[in-house]
DNA sequence: CATGAAATGGAATATAAATTCCAAATCTAG
DNA sequence: CTAGATTTGGAATTTATATTCCATTTCATG
C-alpha cells in the first residue's frame, strides 16, 4: 500500500490519473481509462457499476483506488461528492450555531452576511436557469408596460427595479398596494407582470399575479424553491435560494438577479 | 400507501412536489422544502443526511419518499442519479464560459452582477469601520424611534431596513416622501435617523439629515465615500464602496451591511 | 375535555454495498 | 522452461445504509 496522502481536490486526482496512467497494469488501466471518461459517474455509482463499466472485477477497481492514493472506494467517492455539493459547505448548521451563541459583535454578524451573501451570489449561477432568463428578457422588451409587484421581504427588489427601469425609460408601474388601493385592473393584455415573492409566500403577489394571467399578461417570477405556487401557475421562473441568518436574507443574490434582468431589457429595449 | 406510479422524470416529481406540498404534515414539509432548496444534493447524499439537512428523522424522510410516490429512498435517489451527469460539467466552468461571451447575453450579464457584487462584499469588510459600526448599533439601540431617510438608489436599502425593524418590533418611520408629505418635523430629540445616500447625493436626504441635527437627533449615515455630506455633518458613518456595471450598482454590500445593522439593533433592544 | 386518528421519533431489522482475503492465473527474469 | 513475484477473479466478511415497526406524542373532532 502506498502511504502518500489522498488527493484532496478533483483536480489534484486528475493529476495523479495523468502521471501515473502509463504505469498501471492492464486492469487498473482499464479503471484508470473509465474514470477519466466518466468522471461525473463516480459520485453517483457503487463499486460494481463502475467495475462493470470498466469491465474489471469490483475488487480490481478497489485497488485502483488505493493505488491513487485513497483508503478505499468510498473516501474517492466522497472527494467526487463534498466537491460537487460543495456550492455552499454546512452554512445551515454554522449559522444555527451562531443563533444559539445569541449576537455577538456587529462586526461578526456583518462578516457573517458578507459571507452568506457570496455562497448565494455564487450559487445564483448554477440555480437561474439560463433559457429561463433569456425567455424573461425577450418577454418583458416586448410588454407595454411592466407591472412591479412583490411585497415586505420582496418589496426591495421590486422598488430597485422600478428605480432602473425609470432611469432607462422603461414604462413600468410599481404595485405599492399604499392607501389599500390596488392596481390589478389597470393590468392588460400585452403587458407583462414580474412578481417578486419567497416562502412564506405572500397572497397579494399571487393574487396579481393570478388577476394577471386572467388578462392574458406575460408573467415572470422572482421566487426561490421549484415549489413556488408561481411556478406552477407557469410563470416564466427565475429561481434565487438566499440563505438566511438567523429570520433575514442578505438579497444580495435577488438584487444581482433583478439588476441583470432590468438592464438586459433595458439594453434590448434600446435597439429597437 | 399510495398506489400511484413513481415519477419517472425529475421536472413529474417537482411537479408532484409542488401539487402536494401544501397538503403535507409539518416533518414531511420540511423534507419537501428541503428537497425544493437542494434538488441536487439528493443524488449524492444519504438518508441520513438528507433527513439532519431537514432537520428531521431519517424515518420521517422516508415515508416522504413513498409519499412522492417512490417506493422508498433507493428509488427516488435513483431518479436523480440518472439525470446528475447532465449537469455536472458545467458546474464549475459555467460561470467562466458565461464571461467569455461578453455582454451580449443576459445570463452574461448576470455573470458579472455577481462578480461584481462579490468584490463589493469583499470591500465592505474593509470599508466599514467596526468601532463606527459598533457606536451606531449603540446609537440606534437608545433611540425612541428610529427614521429611515433613502430615496431613488437608497430607497430598497431603507425599504428593508423598514422591513426588517418592523418584524423585530423596533419602532421606526419610514420616510417615503410620498405624496409630497415630509415627515421631518416628526422627528424629535432622543430619535435617531439613518440616512442613506450615495454620489450624487440626494438633496432631499441631505435637508432631513440637517433638520434631524438641528432637532438634536443622532444621526447615522450609509454612504460612500469620505467626501460625503453626512460625513462632514459628523454622523456616525459606515461606508459602502459599491462597484457599477455601466450605470447601475447591484447593492450587495449595501444590504449586509444594512441587514447586519438592524439585526444588530435588534438583538440588542431585545436585551434591555 | 375526552376520544380516536394522524404523525412522529427512535430503535430494531433487513438489505445492499464496500472491503478483504486467498487461490488461481499470468507475467518476468534467469 | 521454471521459480518467484505480480496480478487477477470471485467468494467471504464487514460495514454502512435503507427500511420497517411500534410505542409515544400531537392534533383534530365531537
Amino acid at each position: 500500500m502506498t502511504t502518500d496522502l489522498a488527493p484532496q481536490t478533483i483536480d489534484a486526482f486528475i493529476e495523479r490519473l495523468g502521471e501515473r496512467a502509463e504505469f498501471l497494469p492492464k486492469r487498473l488501466k482499464q479503471c484508470a481509462d473509465y474514470v477519466a471518461a466518466n468522471p461525473d459517474r463516480v459520485a453517483v455509482s457503487t463499486v460494481a457499476e463502475l467495475a462493470a463499466g470498466a469491465d474489471v472485477q469490483p475488487s480490481a477497481f478497489m485497488r485502483f483506488c488505493q493505488e491513487m492514493g485513497f483508503s478505499g472506494f468510498s473516501q474517492m467517492q466522497k472527494l467526487f461528492r463534498t466537491d460537487f455539493s460543495q456550492k455552499w459547505p454546512d452554512y445551515g448548521t454554522r449559522l444555527a450555531k451562531l443563533r444559539e451563541h445569541g449576537t455577538e459583535s456587529p462586526s461578526a454578524l456583518l462578516a457573517e452576511f458578507v459571507e452568506v451573501g457570496r455562497a448565494s451570489l455564487e450559487n445564483l449561477m448554477t440555480s437561474v436557469d439560463p433559457a429561463a432568463l433569456q425567455k424573461a428578457v425577450e418577454t418583458l422588451s416586448k410588454a407595454r408596460t411592466i407591472h412591479l409587484v412583490g411585497f415586505r421581504r420582496a418589496f426591495p427588489v421590486t422598488s430597485y427595479l422600478a428605480y432602473a427601469f425609470e432611469k432607462m425609460q422603461v414604462p413600468s408601474v410599481l404595485h405599492t398596494g399604499i392607501g389599500g388601493i390596488r392596481f390589478d385592473h389597470t393590468i392588460q393584455k400585452g403587458d407583462a407582470v414580474i412578481a417578486v415573492t419567497f416562502a412564506p409566500y405572500s397572497e397579494q403577489t399571487l393574487e396579481i399575479a393570478e388577476a394577471a394571467q386572467r388578462q392574458g399578461a406575460d408573467l415572470v417570477a422572482i421566487t426561490d424553491l421549484v415549489t413556488s405556487p408561481l411556478v406552477r401557475m407557469g410563470a416564466t421562473s427565475l429561481l434565487v435560494v438566499e440563505l438566511d441568518v438567523g429570520d433575514f436574507r442578505a438579497l444580495s443574490a435577488s438584487f444581482a438577479l433583478a439588476i441583470a434582468l432590468a438592464v438586459s431589457v433595458g439594453a434590448r429595449r434600446e435597439k429597437s
